[in-house]
Formats: structure tokens, C-alpha cells, sequence
DNA sequence: GAAATCAGTGAACATGCGTACACTCAAATT
DNA sequence: AATTTGAGTGTACGCATGTTCACTGATTTC
């Protein structure tokens, strides 16, 4: 990782910022190795390129660390959806695009996702409180963008607000999935795609059917 | 925890199972409040009542205590299975039943469930491996259950074994809940096990419509 | 150009860790 | 009754950790 060398000088925030970076991107990366928790500051700081002591400049401890990843991975993640709903492709075929979003997704940002997947359960508490808090609120935003959809705008509140949370539910296995996939196997991923196709049909169809 | 004192000479065997069992049932609990990888085998041995170089008597790492556990968290899902299977009631009404028994039996063995929910992701790579394993296993067996059903008898088996995933997928994430649920709170109970049969049906009804 | 700021340094500390080794002493075997 | 076995002990070791403190020196402020 190594932080940059100041070059010709950055000027001080900037080189700063160079090193927040810097410290992030190495507790993400260790953290897919061995999990957030099992990740210490020094390790941390080494693969940053950087003293124990520098740490603290940054972050006043490994659980804020663990929240500004929280909260890196969550913007990924929203940037990503409200990218999705300028594209009018979404709205013939939520399903499809869902799909394509979610692989596509998680493929770019992978260790964002990894790490929501992995801290949600495994992390440590705060973290573990943060991500079912930015969860919940996900569900909530996915839900309006739901609502707005021509096949279900005459759905009730309850009813868009649970397939939302099934959805948000179906993301997180997925995601784990591409987590776990071995690296340089397309195959599974187009596997992996497919089978969340399907099960959101699954929730899709059993609901409309179950309203009627 | 402390190991109860050998009392009146219990037989060698007997004392050291005693022993292994309080090791186990100290790593189980440690495991709750912090995560099994962050359980050190000097914190287990002292929970457990124990020095640290006895726990080598009983177990050569920790890694081994982990699967150890794992196995010894799903033989008790699997009692769970077989029994719910000689239970008539499940003939009727396997939605209604399986929730009933899901909630149950996390209820009773809340620990093993939290371990297997939590140790899934965020657990040493060895552990994640076993419980992966494990959870596979546990679908095919499930299917077989599932196949045998009379409103089921005519699936094909992809379908089945598909029906199968889902449910078990829906059962780790509703144990998952009911971990993270805080003590004394049956209401919220109550509301994952509707939960849980909501699902169910959407699955089950979803399948049958998609099929037809 | 002098003074102040502050990101990053380096040494030192107390603590907890995994493991090696030689040990004890009651239960089991002979 | 004498001997062997083996679960549990106690000490000691080298190592990584989080945090402290006084520091340096380039950038920014004045």
C-alpha cells in the first residue's frame, strides 16, 4: 500500500487525505483476509506505510475506522442505486435490471461489498449496530424507488415495504455469494446472477398471487 | 464455568469428557459476546477452569475447538429434523410447523444457532469451510424431508432441492434475527416467527404458480 | 522572514498471547 | 502392592499488541 511519497508537495490536506486513503484501503483489504475484527491498528499502519502512532491522526480508534468503512461501502452503495433509477431500462423489467445492477455492482466494488457482508454478522458491535442501521434505511429508500415502479404503484405501503426488505434481504446472500466465489470464475458469477433472477421472481410472482 | 471438582473420584474418562464439555460450552459462550476468532485459548482455559496447557490435552488448536463446535451445532439441528419429522402435525401444514420448530429449537439451543449464524461469515477460514460444508448437507437432507410431502410428492427434484435452499437460506437469516434479538423481548419473537412463515408461503406459493 | 501548526516519527511501557518443558499425583493397570 | 498412565499444573520464553510521550521538520500563517 504505501502512501505515496509527498512528491514535489502536496499540499498538506491533500497529502492527509492521501493517508486517510491510504489507512482505509488497507483495513479493507486485510479485513478480506481475516475479518475486520482480527485486523490491529499496527498491521493496519504497517500496510499503510505509516507508524503505529500516525494512525491516530486519522482515526481515534479501530471501531472508527470500522464506522468510516461502514459508511464508505453505504455511499458505493447508493450511488449505485441512484444511478439505476435514471435508467429507463429499469422500468420494463425491474427483475432483469436488478440483477445486472447487483452483479455489476458488487463486482466493481467487491471488497465494499465483502465487507458489509462479512461485518453485518461477524463484526465488532458498533459496527455490526451501523450496518443494520444503514441497512434498514435502505430498505426504506429501495422501497420508494419501488413504489414509483407502474406494476405496483397500486400496492399497499406494508406490501412494497416487506418485498423491499426481501430484496435487501436476497442482495446481502447474493452478495456473500460473490464474496465467497473463488477469483477468475465467470461462470459462477452468470450461475450466481441467474439464481437471484429467480428468486426475485419468486418473491415478485408469490406476491402478486398471494394479494389477489 | 469452572469445571466441577472431581467430588468423589469420577472415573478418569468421565472427568475428562466433563472437562472437554466445559471447554466447549466456555468457547460457546466467550464466542457470543466477542466472536469465536477473537477468543483466545488462554480466555477460554481460564473460563473453562482450567490452565492453558491442559486445554492441549483436549483439543490441538483452536481451530479444532471451532469444529468441534460445528459439529456439535448441527447434530443438535439435526435431532431437531428427525424429530420434527415423526411429529403428524408436519403432514398437514409444513409452513406453520416448520416455523413453529425453527423459532423452537433456536429458542433451546440459541447458542449453537448464533454460532453457526455468526461463525458462517465471520469465522477463521477453516470454520467458514465446515459450516458451508455443513449447511449443503443440510439442504440435501432437508430435501428429502420436503419430497416426501403430499402436496409436494409430484416436484421435480431440482425443485425441490431449490425449495430446499431457499428455506434453510430463510432459516439462517431468521436465526440471525432471533441472535441479534435482545434478551426478553417475546413480542419481537413472535414477529420474526410470522416472518418466517410469510416467507415460507411466498416460497411455496411462488413455486407452485411459476411451475404451473 | 519569523512563528505557529501539525502529520508523521521512534523509543519505551505494560499486557496478553501461544507454546515448550519438566512436574505432580490420583486413577487405572499389572 | 508396585508400576504405569495421563489430566492437569507452574514457570518461563519470545513476540505482537495498544497507547504514552517527547520529538522533527516541512507547510501554512502571520
Amino acid at each position: 500500500m504505501k502512501v505515496s511519497e509527498p512528491a514535489q508537495s502536496a499540499s498538506r490536506q491533500v497529502q492527509k487525505e492521501r493517508t486517510r486513503q491510504a489507512i482505509l484501503a488497507s483495513a479493507l483489504e486485510l479485513s478480506h483476509e481475516q475479518g475486520f475484527a482480527q485486523v490491529s491498528l499496527r498491521q493496519v499502519s504497517r500496510h499503510a506505510g505509516v507508524v503505529p502512532t500516525a494512525f491516530y491522526r486519522h482515526f481515534e480508534s479501530m471501531d472508527k475506522l470500522g464506522l468510516a468503512l461502514v459508511e464508505q461501502s453505504f455511499s458505493t452503495l447508493r450511488r449505485m442505486i441512484r444511478d439505476a433509477q435514471r435508467d429507463p431500462h429499469v422500468f420494463d423489467n425491474i427483475i432483469d435490471a436488478a440483477a445486472d445492477v447487483l452483479v455489476e455492482a458488487v463486482k466493481q466494488s467487491k471488497a465494499h461489498f465483502a465487507f458489509v457482508a462479512r461485518e453485518r454478522v461477524g463484526g465488532p458491535e458498533v459496527v455490526r449496530t451501523a450496518i443494520r442501521h444503514e441497512l434498514d434505511l435502505f430498505v426504506s429508500e429501495l422501497a420508494v424507488v419501488l413504489a414509483r415502479l407502474p406494476n405496483i404503484e397500486n400496492w399497499s405501503t406494508e406490501d412494497v415495504q416487506m418485498v423491499s426488505r426481501l430484496f435487501v434481504r436476497n442482495m446481502v446472500s447474493n452478495a456473500e455469494e460473490v464474496v465467497e466465489m473463488p477469483d477468475g470464475r465467470p461462470d459462477l458469477e452468470e450461475k450466481i446472477k441467474e439464481g437471484a433472477r429467480r428468486q426475485m421472481r419468486l418473491i415478485v410472482v408469490g406476491f402478486r398471487d398471494w394479494r389477489s
